[in-house]
DNA sequence: CTAATATTGTAACGATGGGTATGAAAATGC
DNA sequence: GCATTTTCATACCCATCGTTACAATATTAG
Protein backbone atom coordinates (compact mmCIF):
# COMPACT_ATOMS: atom_id res chain seq x y z
CA UNK A 1 0.00 0.00 0.00
CA UNK A 2 3.23 2.39 0.57
CA UNK A 3 4.67 3.30 -2.69
CA UNK A 4 8.02 4.24 -0.78
CA UNK A 5 10.29 0.97 -2.04
CA UNK A 6 13.42 1.10 -2.12
CA UNK A 7 15.23 3.79 -3.93
CA UNK A 8 11.75 5.91 -4.06
CA UNK A 9 10.38 7.26 -7.35
CA UNK A 10 12.18 11.17 -8.02
CA UNK A 11 9.44 13.63 -8.83
CA UNK A 12 5.66 14.34 -7.59
CA UNK A 13 4.19 10.98 -6.54
CA UNK A 14 0.72 10.40 -7.86
CA UNK A 15 -2.11 11.78 -5.45
CA UNK A 16 -4.15 8.85 -6.15
CA UNK A 17 -4.43 4.78 -5.64
CA UNK A 18 -4.13 3.11 -9.12
CA UNK A 19 -6.79 0.49 -8.07
CA UNK A 20 -8.85 2.63 -6.52
CA UNK A 21 -9.23 4.76 -9.91
CA UNK A 22 -9.23 1.52 -11.93
CA UNK A 23 -12.21 0.50 -10.14
CA UNK A 24 -14.31 3.37 -10.86
CA UNK A 25 -13.30 3.58 -14.35
CA UNK A 26 -14.73 -0.36 -14.38
CA UNK A 27 -18.13 1.27 -12.94
CA UNK A 28 -18.00 3.75 -15.20
CA UNK A 29 -17.26 1.44 -18.50
CA UNK A 30 -20.17 -0.99 -16.84
CA UNK A 31 -22.28 2.18 -16.78
CA UNK A 32 -22.01 3.29 -19.88
CA UNK A 33 -20.42 0.67 -22.18
CA UNK A 34 -17.03 0.99 -24.06
CA UNK A 35 -18.25 3.68 -27.16
CA UNK A 36 -20.57 4.89 -24.50
CA UNK A 37 -18.23 6.30 -22.28
CA UNK A 38 -16.61 9.67 -22.76
CA UNK A 39 -13.13 10.55 -21.42
CA UNK A 40 -15.42 13.18 -19.87
CA UNK A 41 -17.51 10.55 -17.78
CA UNK A 42 -14.30 8.74 -16.93
CA UNK A 43 -12.73 12.26 -15.30
CA UNK A 44 -15.97 12.72 -13.46
CA UNK A 45 -15.86 9.25 -12.24
CA UNK A 46 -12.58 9.57 -10.49
CA UNK A 47 -11.93 12.78 -9.86
CA UNK A 48 -8.88 12.98 -11.44
CA UNK A 49 -8.64 15.14 -14.81
CA UNK A 50 -7.15 13.64 -18.27
CA UNK A 51 -3.77 13.92 -18.49
CA UNK A 52 -3.61 12.34 -15.02
CA UNK A 53 -5.62 9.47 -16.51
CA UNK A 54 -3.45 9.35 -20.12
CA UNK A 55 -0.01 9.43 -17.92
CA UNK A 56 -0.87 6.28 -15.42
CA UNK A 57 -3.14 3.60 -17.78
CA UNK A 58 -2.36 5.14 -21.40
CA UNK A 59 -5.45 5.94 -23.88
CA UNK A 60 -8.86 4.90 -23.57
CA UNK A 61 -8.92 2.15 -24.95
CA UNK A 62 -5.84 0.59 -22.81
CA UNK A 63 -8.02 1.77 -19.81
CA UNK A 64 -10.88 -0.37 -20.57
CA UNK A 65 -8.29 -3.43 -21.30
CA UNK A 66 -7.44 -3.20 -17.80
CA UNK A 67 -10.66 -2.89 -16.48
CA UNK A 68 -11.44 -6.13 -18.39
CA UNK A 69 -8.47 -8.13 -16.95
CA UNK A 70 -8.47 -6.73 -12.97
CA UNK A 71 -12.56 -7.87 -13.41
CA UNK A 72 -11.70 -11.30 -14.80
CA UNK A 73 -8.49 -12.04 -12.23
CA UNK A 74 -11.50 -10.58 -9.61
CA UNK A 75 -14.00 -12.43 -10.65
CA UNK A 76 -12.57 -15.89 -11.17
CA UNK A 77 -10.88 -15.82 -7.93
CA UNK A 78 -13.40 -15.00 -6.16
CA UNK A 79 -15.60 -18.16 -8.07
CA UNK A 80 -13.11 -20.51 -7.47
CA UNK A 81 -12.89 -19.85 -3.49
CA UNK A 82 -17.02 -20.22 -3.36
CA UNK A 83 -16.15 -23.45 -5.50
CA UNK A 84 -13.77 -24.83 -3.88
CA UNK A 85 -14.63 -24.02 -0.05
CA UNK A 86 -17.72 -25.62 -0.82
CA UNK A 87 -19.04 -28.97 0.52
CA UNK A 88 -20.84 -30.01 -2.16
CA UNK A 89 -20.72 -29.19 -6.32
CA UNK A 90 -24.97 -28.34 -5.25
CA UNK A 91 -24.19 -26.41 -2.83
CA UNK A 92 -21.03 -24.38 -4.97
CA UNK A 93 -23.19 -23.81 -7.41
CA UNK A 94 -25.65 -22.64 -6.02
CA UNK A 95 -23.70 -20.19 -4.10
CA UNK A 96 -21.46 -18.95 -6.82
CA UNK A 97 -24.71 -18.57 -8.72
CA UNK A 98 -26.18 -16.75 -5.91
CA UNK A 99 -22.66 -14.39 -5.70
CA UNK A 100 -23.39 -13.71 -9.59
CA UNK A 101 -26.94 -12.66 -9.14
CA UNK A 102 -26.11 -10.19 -6.06
CA UNK A 103 -23.05 -8.22 -8.25
CA UNK A 104 -25.87 -8.87 -11.56
CA UNK A 105 -28.74 -6.79 -10.29
CA UNK A 106 -26.92 -4.69 -8.23
CA UNK A 107 -26.92 -1.04 -8.22
CA UNK A 108 -30.45 0.81 -10.48
CA UNK A 109 -30.89 -1.21 -12.84
CA UNK A 110 -29.48 -4.29 -13.62
CA UNK A 111 -26.30 -4.19 -14.69
CA UNK A 112 -25.69 -7.54 -15.46
CA UNK A 113 -21.52 -9.08 -16.29
CA UNK A 114 -19.10 -6.27 -16.74
CA UNK A 115 -17.00 -8.32 -19.25
CA UNK A 116 -20.10 -10.15 -21.19
CA UNK A 117 -22.11 -7.08 -21.30
CA UNK A 118 -19.70 -4.14 -22.29
CA UNK A 119 -16.99 -6.48 -24.68
CA UNK A 120 -19.38 -7.71 -27.13
CA UNK A 121 -19.70 -5.03 -29.38
CA UNK A 122 -16.31 -4.15 -29.17
CA UNK A 123 -14.79 -7.58 -29.98
CA UNK A 124 -15.82 -8.05 -33.68
CA UNK A 125 -13.26 -5.50 -34.65
CA UNK A 126 -11.04 -5.26 -31.56
CA UNK A 127 -8.98 -8.39 -31.76
CA UNK A 128 -7.46 -6.87 -28.07
CA UNK A 129 -11.30 -6.96 -26.46
CA UNK A 130 -11.95 -10.36 -28.13
CA UNK A 131 -9.18 -11.88 -26.52
CA UNK A 132 -10.08 -10.54 -23.34
CA UNK A 133 -13.77 -11.87 -23.62
CA UNK A 134 -12.31 -15.23 -25.04
CA UNK A 135 -10.02 -15.13 -21.82
CA UNK A 136 -12.68 -14.63 -19.14
CA UNK A 137 -15.03 -16.97 -20.59
CA UNK A 138 -12.12 -20.20 -21.30
CA UNK A 139 -11.39 -19.05 -17.29
CA UNK A 140 -15.08 -19.41 -16.26
CA UNK A 141 -15.55 -23.03 -18.31
CA UNK A 142 -11.91 -24.12 -16.43
CA UNK A 143 -13.04 -22.97 -12.95
CA UNK A 144 -16.51 -24.89 -13.20
CA UNK A 145 -14.33 -27.77 -14.81
CA UNK A 146 -12.51 -28.37 -11.97
CA UNK A 147 -15.25 -28.44 -9.15
CA UNK A 148 -17.09 -30.47 -11.64
CA UNK A 149 -14.49 -33.29 -12.31
CA UNK A 150 -13.84 -33.01 -8.68
CA UNK A 151 -17.47 -33.93 -8.03
CA UNK A 152 -17.64 -37.06 -10.01
CA UNK A 153 -14.24 -38.06 -8.33
CA UNK A 154 -15.97 -37.55 -5.05
CA UNK A 155 -18.77 -39.93 -6.29
CA UNK A 156 -21.11 -36.52 -5.64
CA UNK A 157 -24.36 -36.03 -7.47
CA UNK A 158 -23.34 -34.78 -10.25
CA UNK A 159 -24.55 -35.01 -14.39
CA UNK A 160 -22.89 -37.85 -16.36
CA UNK A 161 -21.83 -35.18 -18.54
CA UNK A 162 -17.98 -34.91 -19.09
CA UNK A 163 -16.81 -32.24 -16.65
CA UNK A 164 -15.38 -29.99 -19.40
CA UNK A 165 -19.15 -29.79 -21.53
CA UNK A 166 -21.01 -29.79 -18.10
CA UNK A 167 -18.83 -26.74 -17.37
CA UNK A 168 -19.71 -25.05 -20.50
CA UNK A 169 -23.40 -25.13 -19.86
CA UNK A 170 -22.92 -23.65 -16.07
CA UNK A 171 -20.89 -20.78 -18.03
CA UNK A 172 -23.73 -20.30 -19.85
CA UNK A 173 -26.06 -19.74 -17.42
CA UNK A 174 -23.97 -17.12 -16.05
CA UNK A 175 -23.85 -15.76 -19.45
CA UNK A 176 -27.91 -15.68 -19.88
CA UNK A 177 -27.96 -14.31 -16.55
CA UNK A 178 -26.39 -11.68 -17.64
CA UNK A 179 -28.10 -10.89 -20.38
CA UNK A 180 -31.58 -11.51 -18.54
CA UNK A 181 -30.29 -8.90 -15.86
CA UNK A 182 -29.54 -6.12 -17.86
CA UNK A 183 -32.90 -6.91 -19.51
CA UNK A 184 -34.36 -6.09 -15.97
CA UNK A 185 -35.35 -9.59 -15.19
CA UNK A 186 -36.31 -9.82 -11.78
CA UNK A 187 -34.06 -11.10 -8.66
CA UNK A 188 -36.63 -14.28 -8.13
CA UNK A 189 -36.35 -14.71 -12.09
CA UNK A 190 -32.57 -15.01 -12.11
CA UNK A 191 -32.45 -17.47 -8.88
CA UNK A 192 -35.01 -19.67 -10.61
CA UNK A 193 -33.15 -19.82 -13.49
CA UNK A 194 -29.96 -20.46 -11.21
CA UNK A 195 -31.98 -23.14 -9.37
CA UNK A 196 -32.95 -25.23 -12.57
CA UNK A 197 -29.30 -25.37 -13.95
CA UNK A 198 -28.17 -26.71 -10.53
CA UNK A 199 -30.69 -29.42 -10.98
CA UNK A 200 -29.62 -29.99 -14.22
CA UNK A 201 -25.96 -30.49 -13.66
CA UNK A 202 -25.98 -31.22 -9.82
CA UNK A 203 -28.43 -34.08 -10.66
CA UNK A 204 -29.64 -36.66 -7.96
CA UNK A 205 -29.70 -39.75 -10.00
CA UNK A 206 -31.42 -41.91 -7.55
CA UNK A 207 -34.54 -39.01 -6.84
CA UNK A 208 -35.99 -36.98 -9.45
CA UNK A 209 -34.30 -33.21 -10.33
CA UNK A 210 -38.19 -32.09 -10.40
CA UNK A 211 -37.78 -32.90 -6.30
CA UNK A 212 -34.33 -31.80 -5.52
CA UNK A 213 -36.16 -28.38 -6.87
CA UNK A 214 -38.40 -28.64 -4.30
CA UNK A 215 -36.16 -27.93 -1.01
CA UNK A 216 -34.94 -24.74 -2.96
CA UNK B 1 -44.22 -4.99 -52.80
CA UNK B 2 -46.28 -2.40 -54.88
CA UNK B 3 -46.63 0.84 -53.56
CA UNK B 4 -49.59 1.69 -56.21
CA UNK B 5 -52.28 1.22 -53.63
CA UNK B 6 -55.85 2.57 -53.51
CA UNK B 7 -55.46 6.42 -54.74
CA UNK B 8 -51.79 6.10 -54.21
CA UNK B 9 -49.90 9.00 -52.25
CA UNK B 10 -49.05 11.81 -54.03
CA UNK B 11 -45.62 13.10 -54.22
CA UNK B 12 -42.40 11.90 -55.32
CA UNK B 13 -42.35 8.36 -54.53
CA UNK B 14 -39.24 6.41 -52.67
CA UNK B 15 -36.52 5.04 -54.28
CA UNK B 16 -35.70 2.29 -52.04
CA UNK B 17 -37.56 -0.81 -50.00
CA UNK B 18 -37.38 0.66 -47.02
CA UNK B 19 -37.27 -3.87 -45.73
CA UNK B 20 -34.29 -4.01 -47.49
CA UNK B 21 -32.81 -0.72 -45.92
CA UNK B 22 -33.45 -1.38 -42.35
CA UNK B 23 -32.10 -4.80 -43.00
CA UNK B 24 -28.91 -3.32 -44.65
CA UNK B 25 -29.15 -0.80 -41.39
CA UNK B 26 -29.37 -4.04 -38.76
CA UNK B 27 -26.50 -5.18 -40.67
CA UNK B 28 -24.20 -2.04 -40.09
CA UNK B 29 -25.85 -2.11 -36.24
CA UNK B 30 -24.82 -5.83 -35.73
CA UNK B 31 -21.10 -5.29 -36.57
CA UNK B 32 -20.58 -1.65 -34.48
CA UNK B 33 -23.09 -1.47 -32.22
CA UNK B 34 -25.47 1.79 -31.09
CA UNK B 35 -22.61 3.68 -30.05
CA UNK B 36 -20.25 2.55 -32.25
CA UNK B 37 -21.85 3.01 -35.57
CA UNK B 38 -22.14 6.88 -36.78
CA UNK B 39 -25.11 7.92 -39.46
CA UNK B 40 -22.18 8.18 -42.14
CA UNK B 41 -22.09 4.47 -41.32
CA UNK B 42 -25.50 3.95 -42.22
CA UNK B 43 -25.71 6.36 -45.25
CA UNK B 44 -22.47 3.81 -46.50
CA UNK B 45 -24.04 1.21 -45.48
CA UNK B 46 -27.52 1.83 -47.16
CA UNK B 47 -26.79 4.25 -50.12
CA UNK B 48 -29.08 6.60 -48.53
CA UNK B 49 -28.63 10.12 -47.29
CA UNK B 50 -29.11 11.53 -44.24
CA UNK B 51 -32.53 13.30 -44.73
CA UNK B 52 -34.22 10.07 -46.34
CA UNK B 53 -32.39 8.27 -43.56
CA UNK B 54 -34.48 10.45 -41.20
CA UNK B 55 -37.83 11.02 -43.06
CA UNK B 56 -38.74 7.32 -43.48
CA UNK B 57 -37.29 5.91 -39.97
CA UNK B 58 -36.37 8.84 -37.63
CA UNK B 59 -33.77 9.25 -35.81
CA UNK B 60 -30.87 7.03 -35.09
CA UNK B 61 -32.45 5.79 -31.98
CA UNK B 62 -35.65 4.98 -33.44
CA UNK B 63 -33.73 2.90 -36.41
CA UNK B 64 -32.35 0.86 -33.76
CA UNK B 65 -35.47 -0.21 -31.84
CA UNK B 66 -36.84 -0.87 -35.10
CA UNK B 67 -33.88 -3.24 -36.28
CA UNK B 68 -34.02 -5.00 -33.01
CA UNK B 69 -38.13 -5.41 -33.78
CA UNK B 70 -37.41 -6.48 -37.02
CA UNK B 71 -34.80 -9.17 -36.03
CA UNK B 72 -36.92 -10.72 -33.08
CA UNK B 73 -39.73 -11.58 -35.04
CA UNK B 74 -37.74 -12.81 -37.94
CA UNK B 75 -36.04 -14.69 -35.85
CA UNK B 76 -38.82 -16.31 -33.42
CA UNK B 77 -40.73 -17.09 -36.34
CA UNK B 78 -37.65 -18.66 -37.31
CA UNK B 79 -36.94 -20.62 -34.49
CA UNK B 80 -41.29 -21.52 -34.07
CA UNK B 81 -41.06 -23.18 -37.93
CA UNK B 82 -37.49 -24.85 -36.98
CA UNK B 83 -39.33 -26.45 -33.61
CA UNK B 84 -42.58 -27.30 -35.18
CA UNK B 85 -41.20 -28.82 -38.06
CA UNK B 86 -39.42 -31.00 -35.95
CA UNK B 87 -39.97 -34.60 -35.40
CA UNK B 88 -38.86 -34.54 -31.91
CA UNK B 89 -37.61 -32.00 -29.44
CA UNK B 90 -34.28 -33.49 -29.65
CA UNK B 91 -34.06 -32.94 -33.69
CA UNK B 92 -36.01 -29.82 -33.31
CA UNK B 93 -33.40 -28.17 -30.93
CA UNK B 94 -30.22 -29.67 -32.79
CA UNK B 95 -32.14 -27.64 -35.67
CA UNK B 96 -32.35 -24.59 -33.88
CA UNK B 97 -28.71 -24.17 -32.69
CA UNK B 98 -27.49 -25.26 -35.79
CA UNK B 99 -28.93 -22.47 -37.71
CA UNK B 100 -28.14 -20.21 -34.62
CA UNK B 101 -24.63 -21.24 -34.92
CA UNK B 102 -24.63 -20.49 -38.44
CA UNK B 103 -25.77 -16.95 -38.11
CA UNK B 104 -23.31 -16.04 -35.31
CA UNK B 105 -20.28 -17.26 -36.97
CA UNK B 106 -21.16 -15.96 -40.37
CA UNK B 107 -19.37 -13.27 -41.88
CA UNK B 108 -15.88 -12.31 -41.06
CA UNK B 109 -15.06 -13.03 -37.06
CA UNK B 110 -18.20 -14.00 -35.23
CA UNK B 111 -21.03 -11.89 -35.21
CA UNK B 112 -23.20 -13.02 -32.74
CA UNK B 113 -26.78 -12.39 -32.24
CA UNK B 114 -27.92 -8.94 -33.11
CA UNK B 115 -29.66 -8.66 -29.79
CA UNK B 116 -27.98 -10.02 -27.00
CA UNK B 117 -24.49 -8.80 -28.80
CA UNK B 118 -25.58 -5.03 -29.42
CA UNK B 119 -28.54 -4.33 -26.46
CA UNK B 120 -27.08 -4.67 -23.39
CA UNK B 121 -24.89 -2.11 -23.19
CA UNK B 122 -27.66 0.26 -23.84
CA UNK B 123 -30.67 -1.48 -21.73
CA UNK B 124 -28.67 -0.14 -18.54
CA UNK B 125 -29.72 3.69 -19.55
CA UNK B 126 -32.73 3.57 -22.57
CA UNK B 127 -35.65 1.85 -21.40
CA UNK B 128 -37.01 1.34 -24.66
CA UNK B 129 -33.88 -1.02 -25.58
CA UNK B 130 -34.16 -2.74 -22.43
CA UNK B 131 -37.90 -3.63 -23.27
CA UNK B 132 -36.63 -4.78 -26.87
CA UNK B 133 -34.11 -7.02 -24.92
CA UNK B 134 -36.28 -8.60 -22.77
CA UNK B 135 -39.03 -8.91 -24.96
CA UNK B 136 -36.38 -11.19 -26.73
CA UNK B 137 -35.89 -12.56 -23.93
CA UNK B 138 -38.99 -14.10 -23.30
CA UNK B 139 -40.16 -14.46 -27.11
CA UNK B 140 -37.04 -17.15 -27.04
CA UNK B 141 -38.44 -18.84 -23.87
CA UNK B 142 -41.56 -18.72 -24.46
CA UNK B 143 -40.57 -20.41 -27.96
CA UNK B 144 -38.88 -22.73 -26.26
CA UNK B 145 -41.37 -23.80 -23.78
CA UNK B 146 -44.27 -24.73 -26.08
CA UNK B 147 -42.38 -26.87 -27.81
CA UNK B 148 -41.09 -29.01 -24.60
CA UNK B 149 -44.43 -28.88 -23.31
CA UNK B 150 -45.25 -30.73 -26.58
CA UNK B 151 -42.43 -33.20 -26.30
CA UNK B 152 -43.36 -34.14 -22.73
CA UNK B 153 -46.82 -34.43 -23.61
CA UNK B 154 -46.31 -36.57 -25.99
CA UNK B 155 -43.86 -38.69 -24.32
CA UNK B 156 -40.69 -37.64 -26.25
CA UNK B 157 -37.48 -37.96 -24.48
CA UNK B 158 -36.94 -35.27 -22.31
CA UNK B 159 -35.71 -33.82 -19.00
CA UNK B 160 -38.52 -34.06 -15.59
CA UNK B 161 -37.91 -30.30 -15.34
CA UNK B 162 -40.87 -28.19 -15.68
CA UNK B 163 -40.99 -26.89 -19.37
CA UNK B 164 -41.01 -23.27 -18.36
CA UNK B 165 -38.06 -24.15 -16.56
CA UNK B 166 -36.23 -26.42 -19.12
CA UNK B 167 -37.15 -23.41 -21.73
CA UNK B 168 -34.79 -21.28 -19.99
CA UNK B 169 -31.77 -23.49 -19.85
CA UNK B 170 -32.68 -23.69 -23.81
CA UNK B 171 -32.51 -19.66 -24.01
CA UNK B 172 -29.78 -19.42 -21.63
CA UNK B 173 -27.53 -21.83 -24.49
CA UNK B 174 -28.31 -19.23 -26.97
CA UNK B 175 -27.19 -16.44 -25.04
CA UNK B 176 -23.61 -18.48 -24.37
CA UNK B 177 -23.28 -19.20 -28.02
CA UNK B 178 -23.64 -15.84 -29.16
CA UNK B 179 -21.27 -14.43 -26.42
CA UNK B 180 -18.86 -17.30 -27.07
CA UNK B 181 -19.32 -16.68 -31.23
CA UNK B 182 -18.25 -13.04 -30.59
CA UNK B 183 -15.47 -14.17 -28.50
CA UNK B 184 -13.75 -15.67 -31.54
CA UNK B 185 -14.95 -19.36 -30.74
CA UNK B 186 -15.14 -22.03 -33.35
CA UNK B 187 -17.49 -23.21 -34.69
CA UNK B 188 -16.53 -26.78 -33.75
CA UNK B 189 -16.46 -25.52 -29.87
CA UNK B 190 -20.32 -24.10 -30.41
CA UNK B 191 -21.45 -26.95 -31.85
CA UNK B 192 -20.63 -29.20 -28.89
CA UNK B 193 -22.06 -26.90 -26.32
CA UNK B 194 -25.13 -27.07 -28.13
CA UNK B 195 -25.04 -30.80 -28.29
CA UNK B 196 -24.30 -30.78 -24.69
CA UNK B 197 -27.35 -28.91 -23.84
CA UNK B 198 -29.51 -30.58 -26.19
CA UNK B 199 -28.83 -34.06 -23.93
CA UNK B 200 -29.28 -32.15 -21.10
CA UNK B 201 -32.46 -31.55 -22.19
CA UNK B 202 -33.98 -33.77 -24.32
CA UNK B 203 -32.45 -36.79 -22.70
CA UNK B 204 -33.06 -40.06 -23.22
CA UNK B 205 -33.90 -41.65 -19.44
CA UNK B 206 -33.00 -45.11 -21.10
CA UNK B 207 -29.55 -44.42 -22.07
CA UNK B 208 -27.36 -41.96 -20.60
CA UNK B 209 -26.41 -39.01 -21.69
CA UNK B 210 -23.19 -39.72 -22.24
CA UNK B 211 -24.04 -42.49 -24.80
CA UNK B 212 -26.16 -39.67 -26.71
CA UNK B 213 -23.02 -37.37 -26.80
CA UNK B 214 -20.77 -39.66 -28.98
CA UNK B 215 -22.88 -39.52 -32.16
CA UNK B 216 -22.55 -36.09 -32.50
C1' DC C 1 19.30 25.55 -1.33
C1' DT C 2 19.59 24.17 -6.18
C1' DA C 3 18.81 21.15 -9.95
C1' DA C 4 16.23 17.52 -11.82
C1' DT C 5 11.97 14.97 -12.44
C1' DA C 6 7.27 13.71 -12.40
C1' DT C 7 2.37 15.08 -11.82
C1' DT C 8 -1.09 18.38 -11.94
C1' DG C 9 -4.57 21.88 -13.87
C1' DT C 10 -6.05 24.75 -17.78
C1' DA C 11 -6.92 25.12 -22.18
C1' DA C 12 -6.88 24.10 -26.67
C1' DC C 13 -6.44 21.07 -30.94
C1' DG C 14 -8.46 18.91 -35.14
C1' DA C 15 -11.87 15.47 -36.13
C1' DT C 16 -16.10 13.62 -35.96
C1' DG C 17 -20.60 13.13 -33.75
C1' DG C 18 -25.99 13.55 -34.56
C1' DG C 19 -29.21 16.34 -36.67
C1' DT C 20 -31.21 19.81 -40.09
C1' DA C 21 -32.06 24.01 -43.42
C1' DT C 22 -32.50 24.76 -48.17
C1' DG C 23 -33.53 24.13 -52.92
C1' DA C 24 -33.66 21.08 -56.93
C1' DA C 25 -35.95 16.88 -58.73
C1' DA C 26 -39.81 13.82 -59.46
C1' DA C 27 -44.14 12.21 -58.87
C1' DT C 28 -49.67 12.92 -58.56
C1' DG C 29 -54.36 15.64 -58.79
C1' DC C 30 -56.94 18.87 -61.36
C1' DG D 1 -50.08 22.12 -68.56
C1' DC D 2 -49.95 23.75 -63.79
C1' DA D 3 -50.06 23.55 -58.90
C1' DT D 4 -49.10 20.57 -55.07
C1' DT D 5 -46.62 17.34 -52.46
C1' DT D 6 -43.00 14.42 -51.23
C1' DT D 7 -38.21 12.88 -51.73
C1' DC D 8 -33.47 13.66 -52.81
C1' DA D 9 -28.73 15.96 -52.66
C1' DT D 10 -25.48 19.38 -50.87
C1' DA D 11 -23.99 21.74 -47.43
C1' DC D 12 -23.85 23.26 -42.95
C1' DC D 13 -24.72 23.72 -37.64
C1' DC D 14 -23.16 23.28 -33.04
C1' DA D 15 -21.76 20.01 -29.60
C1' DT D 16 -18.81 16.65 -28.19
C1' DC D 17 -15.28 13.37 -29.11
C1' DG D 18 -10.30 11.62 -27.85
C1' DT D 19 -5.94 13.50 -27.32
C1' DT D 20 -2.19 16.59 -26.24
C1' DA D 21 0.81 21.29 -25.35
C1' DC D 22 2.10 24.04 -21.93
C1' DA D 23 3.12 25.96 -17.70
C1' DA D 24 2.67 25.74 -12.76
C1' DT D 25 3.34 22.72 -8.70
C1' DA D 26 5.23 19.34 -5.73
C1' DT D 27 8.60 16.14 -4.67
C1' DT D 28 13.51 13.90 -4.37
C1' DA D 29 18.81 13.80 -5.26
C1' DG D 30 22.81 16.03 -4.31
Amino acid sequence: MDQKESGGRRGRPRSFDEQEVLQQVQEAFWKGGFEGTSIEDLTSATGLNRPSLYGAFGDKHALYIQTLRQYREATLARGRKILDEAPTLRTGLEDVYRAAIRIYSGHEEGRGCFVSSTAPPEALHDAAVRRELAATNDGLDAMFEARIARAQADGEACTDLPPSEAARIATAVLHSLSVRARAGASRRALHALAQSAVNLIAWTPGEGAADAAEDA
